[in-house]
Order: structure tokens, then sequence, then C-alpha cells
DNA sequence: CTTCTTGCAAATCATTTGCAGGGCG
DNA sequence: CGCCCTGCAAATGATTTGCAAGAAG
């Protein structure tokens, strides 16, 4: 993800873009709050305004390079994958696992056709203590 | 739910949550936020503070006689129910139908054991637009 | 009566917005 | 150089909290 990449999206490829993309990118668990963001910016001594922090974000999600995850605590972004995944969350630690899972994924789309819905969105969470913590 | 099972949750019987629990029950759709609550004891002349609606709520969350549902826009509440149960929510009218998979309750727990966590909450939220709306 | 509750208003938290100055293309 | 972008601070919306007055058991 670089300015080119930026830019084919139509975002100018400015400082704080880049660098909050940096972050998201770099960081060790790849799934980090706006305040996560904000927060790394400022020990990188790279501080960018909360604000231009929530915005960008919100753009990067609308244009699809991130996606927003709404866990039961906080909301976190991650840079968009190509395959579609769901989360594992440790309540302990924040340790996050993601899974694919196509029984489940086939399941749903039963559901939501047995109801006669056609199916938008969906977001599955499981939340639960890891081998470490336990 | 009566002034009885309150008490037998450690609860005093008073009117406000007497009141919060009767709307909870009588609802069309039973999955109310706090502002609903708050509007729909207001239509009835009996309004309570808001304050209050969200210290009951949280209460009885606590106590387990409510579930708390963190959907991707707002946050309902809906009276617990003896067997689990998920949800598809229609994004256009607010629809919302409960389903429980065991198929997909059997793969989550593979994937906890797979990863060596233990579960200990999960929440699956579909959404989509339903045959009225569409 | 004593303790748990409520109402009200102020406080908080996360996120959004208005606006004037700055920087990318 | 024009339009998009940013920072700042103020606005917002949802929920929480402190505190004094009010009910439940």
């Amino acid at each position: 993800m670089n300015a080119d990449d930026l830019k084919n999206i139509g975002l100018k490829a400015t400082t704080p873009r880049l660098k909050i993309l940096e972050i998201l990118e770099s960081s060790e668990n790849h799934h980090l709050s706006a305040e996560d963001i904000y927060r790394e910016l400022i020990i990188r001594n790279e501080e960018v305004g909360v604000a231009t922090i929530y915005r960008v974000l919100t753009q990067f999600e609308q244009s699809g390079i991130v996606k927003k995850l709404n866990f039961e605590d906080r909301s976190v972004y991650e840079i968009s994958k190509a395959e579609h995944h769901d989360h594992l969350i440790c309540t302990k630690c924040g340790k996050i696992e993601e899974f694919n899972d196509e029984t489940i994924e086939n399941c749903q789309d039963k559901i939501a056709e047995k109801f006669g819905y056609k199916l938008t969105d969906h977001s599955l969470y499981l939340y639960g203590v890891c081998a470490v913590c336990n």
C-alpha cells in the first residue's frame, strides 16, 4: 500500500494518510483502534490530529482498503485482505486470531434465504480466553 | 417477569424497573434500545429518567434477565430466553429475526478448540434486506 | 428506619463537524 | 493555483456518575 495506491482510489497521498497506512501494516497485531493509531503516532513523534485519523480511517473503509471491526468493547481497523475471515478474540490479552469456515458461511446463506433476506453483511466474533492466558 | 422475580435476583421491585420490564415484554419487536424505552415511557406518560433506564438495563443484564445486543449501529436489549439464538437484521426496516443453527454453534466450538481458546461468548449478526423491503 | 433507588445535571468517552490555513497535483 | 486535506476546538450522541431527596422492605 503506497502513494500510488492512494491516488488510484482517488485520495491524495498526504503524509497523515501514508503514516496511518504504515502503522496499520507494521503493527504486530494488525487490528488497531483510532486511539491506538493516535498513540502510536505520538510515540513515533509524528502526531496527527485525532479528527484526521477518524476521517482517514472512514475514507479508507469506504474505499475498501481497510475493514472496521466492531468488537463488543471497541472498534478496530485492519487492512482488507482478499479472503473474507472472521475473528476470535482473547478477552484477557486481546490477541486476535482470524479464521474462515466454509460451513458457517454456507449456513448463514441458508438462514438468510430461509427468512427471505438478501444478505448484505454479517459479523461473527468469538470471544474467549487463549491458551496462554488460561 | 414480575415483582417477585425482581426480588429473587436481589433487586427491589420499584416502579421504574417494573415499567421497563413491561415495555420490554409488551413491545412488538422485543428488541429495544435505551432510547426506545425512554420514548415509549414518555408516550405512556410514565417518564423515567434516562440515567435510570441505563442503570436498570445494566442491572438486568448482569442478573441475566435481559441480553444486550450490539448491532453495528446501535445497542438493543431483549428479555433473555432459555434457548440461545442469533439475529438476522433487516437494514431497511429494522425487522429482526431470531434463529439458532446447531451446525454453526458446533463449528464455533471446533474453531475455538483448534486455536486453544476457551469460548466465553460469541456474537453473530447477519445484516440484510428482508423480503418486504426488497 | 436503613438501604437501595431515582432524578437531575454535570461529566465522560468516542466520534464528528465547522472553519480557516496548508499542501498535493 | 484550485481543490482537497489537516488541525483545532467546539459540537455531538450515547452512556455514566455524583449527590441529595425518595421509596421499598
